[in-house]
DNA sequence: TTAATATGCAATTCGTCGGTTGCATTTCTC
DNA sequence: GAGAAATGCAACCGACGAATTGCATATTAA
């Protein structure tokens, strides 16, 4: 695939999403703010192995591939849920998949050819 | 979230797969091997900025994570995809979607009263 | 059979990632 | 105001990941 052509830049554009899904620490935060709502950090790092400063990394990760979002209220830091990258990656994959079936098809057209 | 919960062993399984689509050049052979069709290592070497080794070792983590597969014709490696992952994965996507869109609304009814 | 093609295997380098510790700063509460 | 609670900032470390180079092996084709 050309690196200038219209699928890379899909690309390039999904992989640092599914990346930062990539990891079980992330992918576990992802999950428990979409099972009980936005949670500040503290709230995170309990319940969670490792230390609140890998819980900050780790939700900056996230937020940088536009998936969660912060808001202050007092000392607190709430983190939220921001869906609609993850959306984006969901579709994504539909395309693929959907792709995918049609290579077979016409590769099944070719051979019986 | 318990490391002993239901929720972390989908997130366990899930992670791995995110991880493997996490990588640019991963992810481009994926969506090559899905427009394409099934394709040798050489095949997929071209067109790639990187050397043929660095995509047989993609394809080693894309296999592993159970997204692609390889057959043997003659001398050549040809590898195709493997969807059922990759669907999981995005259903996974689509039960936090909901889940967050669930707990947005017990939210706004606990504001409310 | 010999040369070219396709791939495998191994060692190495370099950067980044996940995690920690220590300390400073802000905000709440008593 | 003082202590406690929540978070920020920075330096550091070990491990792993991405990629390369060099050489060996297998398969095809002239």
């Amino acid at each position: 695939m050309s690196r200038h052509s219209a699928a890379w830049r899909e690309v390039s554009r999904a992989a640092p999403v599914f990346a930062a899904l990539g990891d079980e620490t992330r992918l576990a935060l992802v999950a428990r703010l979409s099972s009980e709502g936005p949670l500040s950090i503290t709230r995170l790092t309990a319940g969670s192995a490792v230390t609140r400063q890998a819980i900050t990394k780790h939700l900056d990760v996230l937020a940088t591939a536009g998936l969660v979002s912060d808001l202050h209220r007092g000392r607190e830091r709430i983190w939220e849920l921001e869906p609609e990258q993850m959306d984006a990656a969901r579709t994504y994959l539909e395309h693929v998949s959907k792709r995918w079936d049609e290579a077979l098809d016409r590769l099944k057209k070719f051979v019986e050819d």
